[in-house]
DNA sequence: CATTAGCACTCTAATAAGGTGACTGCTAAT
DNA sequence: ATTAGCAGTCACCTTATTAGAGTGCTAATG
């Protein structure tokens, strides 16, 4: 149903108003800022209809209009404006990339800080699944006579490795043909064709037994393990600075699930091919007892290969404008970083250190 | 100078009772709760006396008491009654440890979930830093044409390893050689010393001078990170259950300071061949503005060989007693852990699988 | 018929006032 | 040295009062 002009007008100035001041909005305000022609006799109508349309709501009789979760959406859709990052929010952004940054770690927290010291709401990045990472070649290194460290690399880079340990003495020999052996075995498999219920691969030599089993139990921990460990939280304590949650209970509410962190995953893993999901309220389906609240994420690459998601975690009443364009240039300048820094080399660093530090 | 007896015994019913209630505690209560063969009058002397010595507080005149910071002091180090974990405590700390641990990560965070959950408040696991490993070897694994991987190993393990790349290809024979090579120039010193401003290391031959660089740059960005990565948080939401922080206020400040895990590096790292370290408000010198708060942390260690500290952060009015005898009791279960669980086996597989997991 | 001025009505939030009860400190008696 | 007794203090709770912001509705207007 279409919204008439004057409406659309006043129910964004409504949002506008209220994401700005988390005070309920009255008639005469909006005259003010936005239609001082029309009376506020006026709008009081519009604004009952917008209630009554479901837009809007009212704490009590007297008091101005609140949005409602309909109407973020609304908003965010159609309503928002669009704005570009102030010169202060371009430094900021700046302070934190202009730097090598080597790591897939260092790069979320760096991400994360600068999304929260911006719209200073709670952000969160989260690291890319591997579960669609293609095996590509698999080395058995001997770092003892009785251990060795099995290094898996895929497509994505090196994935987490982890040691083995044999009652005998290894050779060179045997770890080089193990390698050999496991690399041609698990080669070109995804890591989630591999973990599968039916096996794909089924005969092995039984000297190798034991080293398959082993990238078997390293793969099945990595991709369980990959799903609680890659999440970065920064600014928690913002959470108490916005008046939602000035009421203890729901501030603690809130805390509870960002201390859950693992809650999260799955409302932050499924934008996989969308640049930008925004979660109000009910959209996101975080576990009951949580207070109501909004998750603007969007998704990262370089060169094409996805890192991950980062985005905020809010009330409900935040600005959608200013988070929009702050995770669109971010998203931008992750991209572009490489580039801007020394040609080739750089890009490889990334790329490179990205898996590397996938563990 | 010395308490008589019977102030003491005054001074610990105030105590335990403010720990308990966190309300000022009146002449009657202690009368009732230990001292039932006094008069309020006689204990209302002794308790004008206590705040005379600088023991005690009075919120306002007509108010009870309430314990000093001293207070606190004394009472840890003579008047807190021993104690042990109740039967339900037990069976917490075993649903948590009796399984296989098979990283230090998912050790840490067992371990802070455990303290976080018997003793109800936030608590911190933090690994140590590997400033004091020494390099066994150094090998370098060819995993694509031109990048390479660099493992290093110490007597803690395998350190984090990270990739490096070259402009040109990169042989086997010249992986074989750098290994060698960058294992007999760092073999057997210590990360800290091979960090050292002045380079123990002189002449480095020029076809691996590369590899040379990368090991070193790997080694620095290690022993920095490692002071800011690995600490874990449990129960951050907790911190607001406690009377002292419904202050919104002083809530937030110690959010932020839960926030900035990195502050509490300093704090947690020194008590490194202390098995316990109590820190009351002034004794921790974390930054200022920090709401006054308690730290209370242990060292845990396997076999000898120290694994990190542990411990809880809270207000200054906590059960000391029990969160002791939790620390206490968690420290010997990590180290029996292997043990207890299957032989020498296990053992391999901690010790192992901590380094690797040491990123 | 959309718009508007005007007014009665509603409800919150802030302030004040009064009462209650939990403590203490002090004094004088034991 | 201890204690009973009592006056005095202070936080906290409840209730009352008021001011003000904002609405809905009605009737008048172009």
């Amino acid at each position: 149903m279409g919204l008439s002009g004057r409406k659309e007008k006043i129910l964004q100035a409504v949002v506008d108003s209220y994401i700005n001041n988390c005070t309920p909005v009255s008639s005469a305000e909006i005259k003010e800022s936005k239609l001082p022609s029309l009376s506020t006799a006026t709008i009081r109508n519009e604004l009952a209809a917008l209630e009554e349309m479901g837009y809007l709501a009212q704490p009590h009789t007297s008091s101005g209009r609140v949005p409602t979760a309909e109407a973020y959406r609304l908003y965010v859709e159609k309503l928002m404006p669009k704005r570009k990052l102030t010169r202060g929010e371009l430094k900021i952004v700046k302070r934190y990339f202009n730097r090598t940054i080597t790591e897939l770690d260092d790069m979320l927290k760096s991400t994360a800080k600068v999304i929260s010291e911006i719209t200073n709401l709670t952000s969160v990045a989260y690291a890319q699944n591997v579960a669609d990472a293609t095996i590509t070649r698999i080395k058995i290194v001997k770092i003892s006579d009785s251990t060795a460290l099995v290094v898996i690399v895929t497509n994505l880079g090196v994935m987490k490795d982890a040691t083995m340990s044999v009652n005998g003495i290894l050779s060179d020999e045997y770890c080089d043909n193990a390698s050999r052996f496991v690399s041609e075995t698990f080669g070109g498999y995804k890591v989630s064709e591999v973990l599968k219920p039916k096996p794909i691969i089924k005969s092995v030599k039984k000297e190798y037994e034991n080293v398959f089993k082993t990238v078997l139990k390293i793969l099945k921990n990595y991709a369980h393990d990959e799903m609680v460990s890659d999440i970065v939280l920064e600014g928690s304590a913002k959470i108490l600075e916005q008046p939602e949650y000035e009421n203890l209970a729901k501030a603690k509410a809130m805390l509870e699930l960002l201390d859950a962190k693992e809650e999260l995953v799955p409302v932050l893993a499924n934008n996989d091919n969308m640049n930008l999901s925004i979660k109000i309220a009910k959209d996101n389906e975080i576990k009951d007892g949580t207070p109501e609240c909004a998750i603007v994420t969007a998704n990262y690459a370089v060169n094409g290969v996805s890192l991950g998601n980062a985005g905020v975690i809010g009330p409900i009443r935040m600005d959608y404008a200013k988070v929009v364009s702050v995770l669109d240039y971010i998203g931008k300048t992750i991209n572009l970083l490489p580039a801007g820094s020394g040609g080739e080399e750089e890009v490889k660093e990334l790329s490179e250190h990205m898996d590397d530090e996938n563990e």
